[in-house]
DNA sequence: CGCGTGACGTCTC
DNA sequence: CGAGACGCCACGC
């Protein structure tokens, strides 16, 4: 576990409810912009005990992960449901809508 | 140290 | 908008 995965674990843990954010952007937040895939292997390879919310965490098209990953992409699409992430009728989110700003944090602006 | 792998990103067609 | 190709970086062997 070198320096990047663990930023990797950081950042995605202080993604807050409502927003949602991409792998190139939280590689970018590491210090490194093109270890987007890295970022994906760190959320495969996520230990369960720092509940990671890696449903929050999407590709740049607004794509969920495969079905293979979170049991099925509706378990992930409920999970984001929940938290008043919009989606598109064709299953991917409405990325534009509810990226994560950070220093935005949770503050809401009506 | 080289090679294959992957929850990615960007460009083309 | 979907599919393919290429680049990128950490990990396991």
């Amino acid at each position: 576990m070198n320096a990047f995965m663990k930023k990797v674990y950081e950042i995605v843990s202080r993604i807050p409810k409502g927003k949602v954010a991409t792998y190139g952007q939280i590689a970018a937040l590491c210090g490194n912009p093109r270890a987007a895939r890295v970022v994906g292997w760190a959320m495969r390879h996520a230990p369960e005990h720092l509940a990671l919310p890696c449903h929050r965490v999407v590709n740049q098209s607004g794509r969920l992960a495969p079905d293979d990953v979170f049991g099925g992409q509706h378990i992930q699409r409920e999970m984001l449901l929940q938290e008043g992430i919009p989606f598109r009728e064709n299953g991917c989110i409405d990325i534009k809508k509810c990226l994560w700003i950070p220093g935005q944090s949770d503050r809401m602006v009506p």
